[in-house]
DNA sequence: TTTACTATACCAACCAGACGGTATATTATT
DNA sequence: AATAATATACCGTCTGGTTGGTATAGTAAA
């Protein structure tokens, strides 16, 4: 796969992630992702051989961007929970905050797409309980920012953005206290 | 609104849960509904006249349980944290567990009509942190509780059901040292 | 108590448009 | 020229919604 391809198809799943975020996870169909990105249908099927492959790359996306961001705060000495907790709030702060809607748009498609998120989700469980020596206190706290970070795909947030800064703050400060 | 025309609308709103548990949120189209509950689509639309109106049913009349369950919680001597605690693992106890769904077939069809959650949640937060006097511990506590609820709604969950239900078990145990 | 009327609850058939996907043509790139 | 990339034109199916109608139940007049 050349970079040409490897650009194109950036495009079509900014797109597709677009449309979900403006028009709701169910409504990501071909003609509308087309129109968005300024590609053809056939060009979309050309690079995604079905919609659900399509849908399916947004979620893999969604997945190696968050673990990259992770794995890079971990290569500068933080550890497994802070660099959760960083790496969550780096995508809450995204400008083009729809990447994960990837997850919604799998769900209305079909919630089997979800499973590398639920992989990714068991490595990081893993990790933090390794780290912490099974705490309890280290996993609600990842919870916690989970739940921040779910609020906000739903937009169901009863926070302020200024709450949910002070709220990850204190998430933060909380994780340092428990692993220092 | 007589006693048939509700069971009949509870019995359509039930059909399209498990339609939306079983193929995907996205996939509550008025056909698969119809046939599921065994109405035809003409029916399903003499009780809600669009099936726009239909999910939001579906999301109203979970914030209705969640917010009864919690009420009764809250008469029984509950604070507002524990109850609210407890009316959630009721929902993810619940047998017929697909109630949740409500949110993710909103969230596919049309995330707006989500906002009856989000104001639910906002009162929530309210209820809690004036119990707690702004504590920001007890809201830590309530986001952990959300994220194993949304965990289990998108099916993504790292936790075994016995792990839950101890994580579950040691949130309650903190709110009800935090609020003796 | 029968009869006429009305409101409720539901259904089968249909429609126009949207949907995912295919087949094929056309244009760029190498 | 050969291959990769994109566009156009369709097709069969599904979609939300409308229509006209039926059966039942209640209500009121005779």
């Amino acid at each position: 796969m050349n970079k040409r391809a490897k650009v194109t198809k950036a495009q079509i799943i900014e797109a597709a992630l677009s449309v979900a975020a403006e028009k709701g996870a169910g409504k990501v169909t071909l003609d509308e992702v087309a129109k968005v990105s300024g590609f053809s249908k056939g060009g979309l099927l050309y690079h995604f051989p079905s919609k659900e492959a399509l849908i399916s790359a947004m979620v893999q996306q969604l997945v190696d961007d968050t673990e990259a961001d992770r794995q890079q705060l971990l290569a500068q000495g933080d550890n497994a929970l802070t660099s959760m907790i960083k790496a969550h709030a780096r995508l809450t702060e995204q400008v083009q905050g729809n990447t994960a809607m990837a997850i919604l748009a799998a769900a209305a498609e079909q919630p089997g797409l979800l499973s590398p998120v639920q992989q990714a989700c068991q490595v990081l469980v893993q990790d933090i309980n390794t780290e912490s020596g099974d705490n309890p206190e280290a996993v609600l706290l990842m919870l916690a920012c989970d739940a921040l970070w779910f609020q906000d795909l739903l937009s169901i947030s009863p926070f302020t953005s200024q709450q949910k800064e002070q709220l990850q703050h204190y998430i933060l400060r909380r994780a340092e206290e428990l692993m220092p």
